[in-house]
DNA sequence: CTGAATGCAAAGACTTTGCATCAGC
DNA sequence: GCTGATGCAAAGTCTTTGCATTCAG
């Protein structure tokens, strides 16, 4: 069974890669709609399965109801959400690893969430 | 407007603090319908999200692929779920604390992750 | 009593699937 | 040219909603 990569693999990858953002399955046939007018959206559903099975992105919940995709990137990265304002603020690789090892050592498994999302309060929304 | 504890939202209460567990909602409805035989689906549905929105419950992404409810506890409890056989290990507060520790003096936000979820792949599956 | 919560059925949204056609390799 | 991928439409699943009825306070 060869593997083909087709415009709609290849744009769905471009699109992610790009925008560098978290996209629901109906943004990213949105936004794709334009470039590639005949997509439909059981291809968009196909293509995300078949690039998250092949390691190529991967899939968050960041409360958002549905899950959202992204590029796969070597670099791990982090995001805290906040549950009243929705902002994403990034979580150093440098706070998140020394967390993963440590579970790594006393479970003895090997992490691989390659996006933590933690929830919480934003200083902004603190104050009021 | 005027809060009442009727026998759904207080089935599914007692259900979720019985099994300890975190169910889905059709785990949910099932196991109450022996119980209240008459209980609806969409019943369900808008207890869980009553329950919710009042912190009562809360509402975590394990990747099953749908949300699954507990009871809310003044404890945190943090979980490890091996990707690949789905078993769910616990991560004891112990070692999760400092982390969100952490990241609240870093990011001068509160944490509010009541339970969080970490994907990795367990010691059994690793040797195999 | 009163109005919030429920049951029911219907609508809506989301996701999957079968099959003929298309297009990578 | 093969055969895997796509488009389309239809089916399946999950979730929400309107409305009459029930029941908690």
């Amino acid at each position: 069974m060869t593997v083909r990569m087709t415009s709609a693999r290849k744009a769905i990858l471009e699109e992610l890669e790009s925008s560098k953002a978290h996209l629901t399955i109906n943004q990213i046939h949105e936004r794709l709609s334009g470039r590639l007018p005949s997509l439909n959206v059981s291809t968009v559903y196909r293509s995300l399965d078949f690039l998250s099975q092949n390691g190529l992105i991967s899939i968050s919940d960041m409360g958002v109801g549905t899950p959202v995709y992204e590029i796969m990137k070597e670099e791990t990265h982090h995001h805290l959400v906040c549950s009243s304002c929705k902002q994403v603020i990034e979580l150093e690789n440098d706070l998140v690893a020394p967390f993963f090892e440590q579970i790594e050592k006393e479970k003895k498994t090997k992490v691989i969430t390659n996006h933590l999302v933690v929830f919480g309060i934003c200083l902004e929304c603190k104050e009021y």
